[in-house]
Formats: structure tokens, C-alpha cells, sequence
DNA sequence: CCATTTAGTTTCTTTAAGCAACTAATTTAG
DNA sequence: CTAAATTAGTTGCTTAAAGAAACTAAATGG
């Protein structure tokens, strides 16, 4: 299967992708954002294998995005910590996690509700807005490359494709 | 490998990434807020193979993300477009593409700048807040279950796996 | 009207997903 | 203090999805 790695891809998303983007690694997030910390709960909460859980929380950790760190010094038994880059992913998520609210259930019957722990105040959906705070609409958004990198041509794309391969290779 | 269909967990996140939570629907995503809309251009943008791409766009059709449209009518030439449950997608997109600028670019270098057309402004940073607009850190989010759902215990979680299963059997 | 492009399909191989069973330490219960 | 249960995983196996490559039918371009 060869799964492609999008890790030297010239584009924000596809790294972030290549980190995050796969389904368990989501649903991981979104627990560890809801507070939850141990393997076994996650276990129980997820329904998943251990095995899955095992290799997702590792390469969460190897990207930094998670901390693995012992209840107490000595320990054998460990918590599963979100890093700053680990809450900076929160804003994507919630933004996932309402779109699913609207978009796969009935008006108002969401399961989960999100608010502010010590006020009670709702989360306000996560809008798009320049930086003096008007709203931006999908059409009305440019994407354009910056002098930081060069177009993505066909050549350049198979030539990191095949360097991301040997890299991977060597590994092994 | 018979992976788990996630479009009945009784969690937003869960059900969003049902739909586009895998690597390649996300970067089919990420072309189509870019304004893609042929099939040989996301080709050629993402360097994925027609099966693949095939599949996504199907999926992402039959999710009611995007559209399957004619040029002309009557002609064997398609363009794909988001729909609005589809352009409501951006901010998430959105939020993940300017975690990727931040955490896996040198500061500076990203190689995509998000603009608005007509302005020129810069997109400001997706941010979680409240109603009444004040920011919100990840440390004072509170996930709370609403009485629409009961709690996901062990048990109902394999009971939906199950059902989801059988389901997914009787189609094919 | 011949070559190319578009929008795919088919075939094949590799590899990761998921399940089940097992284990070595550490806690908890009686 | 010992037995049972829990925690945090590992190992082995099967199946299905990912990816590469080759192929195709219709439409377009020169």
C-alpha cells in the first residue's frame, strides 16, 4: 500500500495531514481535548484495538503533538499529555466537531455540547475573518504561492514522492 | 482490514471524519476551496492515481460535499463543486492549513499566502471564542454529554460496530 | 483526420487495519 | 499476604484498501 508521506510536501496542509490525518489520530485528539489522558481510557472511549492505539499514540508523541510521561517519577504507568502544538490543533477540531453538529445531526440533537468550564458560556462557531475582523467567505478566499517556494510542477511533486520513498527505505 | 465506519458513533467529530477524514479527501478539500474543479487538474495538483482520486470524489459526491456537474449539458465533461455543506468545511481547512504554516515551516517560509480577492487582506488566525467574543484556550473547554445522546458505554459502542457491520454486508 | 486530452476502469502487488489472544508489571480486594 | 483484576501494551493472523501501471472510450485540437 505504500502509504504516501506528505511530510516534505510543500504545503501546510499536507504536512498537517501527514500528522494528523488519519481517522484515529483524529478521534484521539479529540479525546486528549476533552481531557482524557491514559491508554486504557482511551481504549475503552474509542473502541479500538490496542494494537491502532499503541501506534497512533506513538507517532503522536514522535510528532510532538502529544507528551508520554509517568503519573509519578519511577512509575510504570503513564498519561498522555497534549504539547502547545498538540492544543493549537483544538481550533481545527472544534471547527470539525461543529461542522459534524451541523452537517450529521438533527438540529439540536448533538450529543455533546462545549462551553467554557468555569462561566458556562457557549463556544461561538469558528468563523473565517481578516484581521480587522470582518468575515471572509469561501469565494471570496485567494490562495497564492509565495516567493518562499516555487509552483508545485508534476516534476518536483514525483521527484519528493521518490526521495520520500528512499528516505523511507533507508529507515527500514 | 474491513475499517470501522464511524458514520453512526453518536459524536460529531466521529461522524465528520467519517466523511472526510482520511489524507486524501482532506487535500481534495484543500484543491477544491482552491478553486479546483476538474477531474485531470486534481490529478496532475495532488500526483495520486486515478483510482484513488475516483474513489474520493465519488465519496466526497455521495456525502454531499460536492457536485458532480456537466460543463454543458449533455456533454461527457464534468466539473466537481463544493456545495454549501461542502464551503462549510473552510474553516476547519482552514485552521489546519495555518497550524501546518506554524508548526511544520520555518516561520516566513510557508509557500501559500490566504487572501481575500478583492482586498488583498491577510486571513487572520482561526480562534475558538464565545458568544460574546472573548478567546478561548483549550484549558478552560469543558466537553459535556447533552441529554439528545446517552453516555457511549462499552456496550453500545459494540452494538453499533456490529450494526454498522451488517449493514455494510447486506449492501454488497 | 490523426494525436492528444479527459475522465475514468481494470489488473496486480504490497501493506496497513482490525481482531483475537497473550503477557509482564502493578493495584486492589478479601 | 495472596489471588484477582487492571494497566499498558506485544504478537500473530487475515482481509481489504492503497498504490502503480496499463488500458479505454469519448471529446477536442491542430
Amino acid at each position: 500500500m505504500t502509504r504516501t508521506s506528505l511530510s516534505r510536501y510543500p504545503c501546510p496542509v499536507a504536512r498537517a495531514v501527514d500528522v494528523i490525518g488519519d481517522p484515529w489520530s483524529l478521534l484521539v485528539l479529540r479525546d486528549a481535548i476533552a481531557g482524557v489522558r491514559r491508554f486504557s481510557d482511551f481504549k475503552t472511549r474509542l473502541g479500538v484495538s490496542a494494537k491502532i492505539l499503541t501506534d497512533r499514540l506513538t507517532t503522536l508523541v514522535e510528532q510532538g503533538v502529544l507528551v508520554r510521561q509517568a503519573t509519578s517519577p519511577g512509575k510504570q504507568r503513564f498519561e498522555y499529555e497534549l504539547t502547545e502544538k498538540g492544543r493549537e490543533l483544538a481550533p481545527a477540531l472544534i471547527a470539525l466537531m461543529q461542522w459534524g453538529e451541523r452537517w450529521t445531526f438533527e438540529p439540536g440533537r448533538s450529543p455533546v455540547r462545549l462551553s467554557v468550564r468555569e462561566t458556562g458560556e457557549a463556544l461561538a462557531p469558528v468563523r473565517l475573518e481578516t484581521a480587522s475582523g470582518r468575515e471572509v467567505e469561501v469565494s471570496d478566499l485567494e490562495m497564492s504561492a509565495t516567493d518562499a517556494a516555487p509552483e508545485i510542477t508534476r516534476q518536483s511533486y514525483a521527484a519528493l514522492k521518490a526521495r520520500a520513498n528512499r528516505n523511507k527505505d533507508a529507515q527500514s
